[in-house]
DNA sequence: TATAAAAACTAATAAACGTTAGTTTTGCAG
DNA sequence: CTGCAAAACTAACGTTTATTAGTTTTTATA
C-alpha cells in the first residue's frame, strides 16, 4: 500500500505530528483518539507506531517545541541592546506572531499541557515559571528606568500574556482583520491603553 | 450508608456539580471520570446517577451558570445610565470578582465547553457570541463619544476578554497580592496602558 | 531481479469508561 | 414500630481506548 506522503523537508514523524496538534486542538487531548489521527494521517492506527512511540510523546514534541521557541525568542532579546519599552514590544509581537502563525501548536501548548506525564509535565512548569519571571524582571527594569507606570510587575505581566493568548479567539474572524492591523491594535492597547 | 451531606442550603446534586466543576478543572472533562467524581463526593458512581442524569448534564450546568451570571450583569450595565468608560470599567471588574470568586466555575466554563454535546454546544456558542458584539457596541459607542483612542473595537474586546481571562494563572501566586490590588491593577492597565 | 529493511496491514488484548439493573440500606411520616 | 420512598450498594453491560503481536506489502539498494 502507499506510504504517507515523504514531503519535502518533513520527515513522516513530523507530519504525524503537525496532524496531532490540529486533531489536539479540535477535539483535547484525552478526547482525540489515535484512530482519529491514523484516519487524518490516512493509515490505520497501529501504523502510527511505526513512526511514534506513544500518543503522550506527541503531545510532549508539541508541547517544547513551543515553550522552547518562546524560550530561545526571550534569551535573544535579551541580550541584544535597548530599552525596556523596546523590548517588551519586540515580544508582545512576537507572541502574537507565534499565536498567527503556528496557531495548532501554541493552542494546544496552551491548553493540553496538563495532560503531560511526569517528569515533562514538570519540566514543562518549570521553564514556563522561569519564562515569567524573566518577563517580570523585564517590567521591573521598565519600572526603574520611569519608563513603565508603576504597579505590580506580575500584574502587568500576566495581562500581556493573556491577552496575546485571547488570539485564539480570532481565528473565525480572520476574513474581518489582517494580522497587521490585529498586531499593531493589540500591542497599542497594551502598550497605552484604551481611554485617551 | 451515609447519605451525601445535605447542607444547608445546597441540595445534594448542588454539592455534586460544585465537586465536578473542581474536577473537570482539574483533570479537564475528558480525562475526568464518574469514578473519580464519585470518590470526591463520597459515594459509588452509580449512586450518582440518584441525583443527575448523566455527566453531559454537569457540564452543560456549569458552562450556563456562569454564561448566564455574565449575560445578566451585561443586561443591567446596558439598563442603568453612565458613559462608556465607567460601564466598560464596570464590566471588566465585575469579570474580575467572577473569575476570583467562582474559580473553578469559569474555568470549566472556559476551557470545557468544547465538549458540550448539541443543542447545548450551539445554544453556549450564540449567546457567546451575542456577549461579544453588544461589548464591541458599547466599545464603538465610547469611540464615537470621543472616550476611547480610535481603533478595531473587536480587538479591543478581545485584548481585555482575554486579559482576564488570564487571572486563572493567578492562583498560585494568591499569597502575594490582595485581590484588589490585582482588580485595581489589571484595570488600570487595559484602561490607561503600561507606558507613561 | 533478488534481498533486506521500512512500513503498512489484520487481529487481538487488557484496561477504563459511562451507564443500567437489581438489591439492600437508610431516614422520615404515620 | 411500621412502611415507603430516597438513596446507597454490588455486579455487570457494551463500548472505546492505547497499544502489542504477528504478518504482509511496499520501497530502495545492489
Amino acid at each position: 500500500m502507499a506510504k504517507i506522503k515523504p514531503g519535502k523537508n518533513a520527515s513522516k514523524k513530523d507530519v504525524i505530528t503537525q496532524k496531532a496538534a490540529a486533531l489536539f486542538k479540535a477535539k483535547g487531548f484525552s478526547s482525540a483518539s489515535m484512530r482519529e489521527l491514523a484516519e487524518a494521517v490516512g493509515v490505520e492506527a497501529p501504523s502510527l507506531y511505526n513512526h511514534i512511540g506513544s500518543k503522550s510523546e506527541l503531545l510532549q514534541a508539541i508541547c517544547f517545541k513551543v515553550a522552547n521557541a518562546f524560550t530561545i525568542y526571550l534569551e535573544t532579546t535579551e541580550n541584544t541592546a535597548g530599552n525596556a519599552s523596546s523590548m517588551l514590544e519586540n515580544i508582545i509581537r512576537f507572541h502574537i506572531r507565534m499565536m498567527l502563525n503556528n496557531f495548532d501548536e501554541v493552542y494546544v501548548a496552551n491548553h493540553e499541557w496538563k495532560h503531560l506525564k511526569e517528569p515533562y509535565l514538570s519540566n514543562f512548569l518549570v521553564q514556563r515559571r522561569g519564562y515569567e519571571k524573566r518577563l517580570i524582571a523585564l517590567m521591573e527594569s521598565g519600572i526603574d528606568t520611569g519608563e513603565f507606570k508603576t504597579g505590580n510587575p506580575f500584574v502587568a505581566v500576566l495581562t500581556i500574556l493573556s491577552a496575546v493568548r485571547g488570539l485564539e479567539f480570532w481565528q473565525q474572524h480572520k476574513k474581518n482583520i489582517s494580522s497587521q492591523v490585529l498586531e499593531d491594535d493589540m500591542t497599542n492597547h497594551l502598550l497605552h491603553g484604551i481611554i485617551k
